[in-house]
RNA sequence: GGGCGGUUAGCUCAGUUGGUUAGAGCGCCUCGCUUACACCGAGGAGGUCGCAGGUUCGAGUCCUGCACUGCCCA
């Protein structure tokens, strides 16, 4: 019996020699179960942290509770495969690259294309396992080998497979419409990426002259720049004010050019004046207004949102500083009436808070509602169960209320597009493998399209790519649909719904093995074309005060320095005993300090239990009787009929039961204080009596 | 503007379907170095459960309104 063990729990040494471990006897790999295998499974799917990513309290808080879960399923006897892996984090992964060439003097379009891709390689060659390195570290039991990265070649397969199956379906296309730009990355971005922000602007007011008469109309805008490419004025047909004005033009100040006053709902009478101007290039209500009208479209800005040659006299000025300059000869010339303070809700970048540009590009978009619709019906039906239940609700409204996805970026690292253009005569062509001749002209000359996919494509296929689709394998027939899936509210439409909307879209009549689906207890579920069959969903870690943990307000609480104070377990302790479905956690060090001592104290149990075993009656020592191994798991393999044994046996049988129903509702913190309760107030205050 | 959540001890938080003296950690006070543990033990002080109404035999828990605060969407 080791009797001499230290007298204080010392986590590091001990943590690292079981994470290096478990990793090294592979303990938690699971190999593809044959057909006729009778236990049950469960599948869960690490979100993949991006290749760039450090740790995180996030991550930390999220892989917390899906190894607690995974660990117990395990010890129920189930083939649990938690499947690991990375995501190639588009803009990220490109932003710091480019950092990386700046500082040796290189710019991204110096290089090229291709070399830069071959830079970023190295770079994750390099760097790119780090956060893998961290979850070794901290003993996540996920299997290492079937480790995936979403830019993997069967993975981007898989990713060409999809875009062009939809692209056949009638689900892709392309076209030149509007779409939020980040001037600074020089690329599209999705409605999700950007971030509203209410802060203090101005209204201006704004008089054009109606062509042929003495009168003005006044709009309103908080974009003057925008004016340059005004291509109408717009008043609602409702409104008397503006009756005797309908069919005639303005002269548009400072362009000097004719537009037409248009009839429009987009003007609304109780709005300011009632009249707007309408300038479909640079706004997605003018932009549709203008198709409604056949207006030209002009774009005064570049990519940099800088003023083009359509801008006239401003033509080179960055976007403010033509905004100042608009002002000041509208002033000058008499056309500004009024200047108003105004808050206004103001786009910007999610990742470089760059103020966001809407933009006319050529983009390419899904077509969402049909995508929506059975995702919305696996949710409405149950065969998806959401915990908490509110955020069903939130999901459930939002698939109702959404809009096309537009999927390209103007980025070089990703899934490129798998299209080509004719130099010829400008068909593009969608295919598997890149063409050798156009098939509308016969042109040679092919060149495929620049644009990468949206990283969020990828990682929404994830749930069947990582199990080899397209390629019917047992892998999907065993682990799909996954189990479940544990994430932050943060990535709900992201990722999650886009999980979903994939999933029930290229599974579409895939069955998953009946005898497991069985033994899983999910015989009655209908659908098994879902890509997990239940989803918790968790909040989100924040400083002591409550405060959105962020880089540039330096309240970032670094896991590892937590760690390497109060050792894992007191961290993950914490993190599962604060985690109360549908809040929030402050995270509290004092928490921490506390569950250390808690950790000690398990620690010193086992230490006096050694001490005492020898004392022990055969019967109740762990795993052993006077007659050799228990055959019996659990407590009533244990043989005692002393008053004091079978007190703290009910205990610890009613503990477990309380455990396993909290675990089944993902209710983490009150596991945490059942054991925690136990421990102290139960084992604690029996061995003192001792 | 629409939706959702929070408001419980000095601080950070539990308290699922309403039911006896509302719990934990940290902090504070008193006592104790008793061979598992001072990362400890024993004991204690500390709460009009945001405010105002209502339902009920009974409300931190349900309903209505208000205040403050946070988040999501537009």
């Amino acid at each position: 019996m080791p009797h001499e063990l230290p007298k204080a729990y010392e986590p590091g040494a001990i943590e690292m020699r079981w994470a290096e471990y478990w990793v090294q006897e592979k303990l938690f790999s699971v190999a593809t179960p044959p057909p006729g295998e009778t236990r049950p499974v469960f599948t869960l799917l690490l979100p993949p942290p991006n290749v760039t990513g450090r740790l995180h309290m996030g991550h930390m808080l999220n892989q917390t509770q899906m190894d607690i879960i995974v660990r117990w399923h395990r010890m129920r006897g189930f083939i649990t495969l938690w499947l690991p892996g990375t995501d190639h984090a588009g803009i990220a992964t490109q932003m710091m690259v480019e950092k990386q060439l700046e500082k040796e003097g290189k710019k991204r379009r110096e290089l090229g294309r291709e070399k830069f891709i071959e830079r970023v390689w190295e770079w994750k060659r390099e760097y790119g396992g780090a956060i893998l390195d961290q979850m070794k570290r901290l003993g996540a039991s996920v299997d290492w080998d079937r480790e995936y990265f979403t830019m993997d070649e069967n993975l981007s397969h898989a990713v060409r497979e999809v875009f062009v199956r939809l692209y056949e379906q009638g689900l892709i296309y392309r076209g030149h419409y509007i779409v939020n730009w980040c001037p600074w990355h020089e690329t599209a971005i999705s409605d999700l990426e950007v971030k509203h922000d209410d802060v203090p602007g101005k209204l201006w007011e704004i008089r054009y002259p109606v062509v042929g008469t003495d009168e003005f109309i006044t709009v309103a805008t908080t974009r003057p720049e925008t004016m340059l490419g005004d291509t109408a004025i717009a008043v609602n047909a409702k409104d008397e004010r503006y009756t005797h004005l309908h069919g005639k033009k303005v002269l548009l100040p400072l362009m000097k050019r004719e537009i037409p006053i248009i009839t429009d709902d987009l003007a609304q009478p109780e709005f300011g004046t009632g009249a707007v101007k309408v300038t479909p290039a640079h706004d997605p209500n003018d932009f549709q207004a203008g198709k409604r009208h056949n207006l030209p479209e002009i774009s005064v800005m570049d990519e940099h949102a800088r003023m083009n040659s359509n801008a006239g006299a401003y033509a080179g000025l960055d976007r403010f500083e033509a905004r100042k300059r608009v002002l000041h000869d509208l002033r000058e010339q008499g056309f500004l009436v009024a200047e108003k303070d105004y808050t206004l809700a103001l786009g910007k970048c999610d990742r470089c808070g760059t103020v966001v540009e809407p933009r006319l590009s050529e983009q390419w978009f899904i077509k969402i509602k049909p995508l929506a619709e059975r995702a919305k019906a696996a949710v409405e039906s149950g065969e998806i169960t959401i915990v908490p239940e509110n955020f069903r609700q939130i999901y459930l409204n939002w698939m109702a209320n959404i809009y096309d996805w537009c999927i390209s970026r103007q980025l070089w690292w990703g899934h490129r597009i798998p299209a080509w253009t004719c130099a010829g005569c400008k068909e593009v062509i969608v295919a598997r493998e890149a063409p050798s001749k156009c098939g509308k002209c016969g042109g040679t000359q092919l060149e495929q399209v620049s644009d990468v996919l949206d990283t969020w494509f990828s990682s929404g296929l994830l749930p069947f790519t990582t199990l080899g689709w397209p390629e019917k394998t047992r892998d999907l027939e065993v682990f799909y649909p996954n189990t479940l899936m544990i994430t932050g509210f943060d990535i709900l439409f992201f990722w999650l719904a886009r999980m979903i909307m994939f999933g029930c879209h290229f599974m579409q009549g895939h069955q998953q093995d009946p005898v497991i689906k069985k033994a899983n207890g999910e015989a009655d579920k209908k659908d098994d074309s879902v890509p997990f069959r239940h989803v918790y969903v968790h909040a989100l870690v924040r400083d002591a005060e409550r405060q959105k943990m962020s880089k540039t307000k330096g309240n970032v609480i670094d896991p590892l320095h937590i760690i390497e104070r109060f050792g894992t377990d007191a961290t993950r302790f914490t993190l599962a005993a604060m985690a109360a479905p549908g809040t929030d956690i402050a995270f509290n060090e004092s928490r921490t300090e506390g569950y250390r001592a808690f950790a000690n104290k398990i620690w010193n149990a086992a230490r006096f239990m050694f001490m005492n075993v020898d004392r022990v009656e055969p019967g109740l020592r762990p795993g052993r009787t006077d007659q050799g191994v228990r055959p019996q798991a659990g407590i009533s393999g244990f043989n005692t009929q002393a008053l004091e044994d079978r007190w703290i046996l009910s205990r610890l049988n009613r503990v477990t039961a309380d455990v396993n129903e909290a675990l089944q509702s993902y209710r983490f913190h009150e596991a945490a204080n059942r054991i925690y309760d136990f421990f102290l107030s139960g084992v604690d205050q029996a061995s003192a009596a001792v």
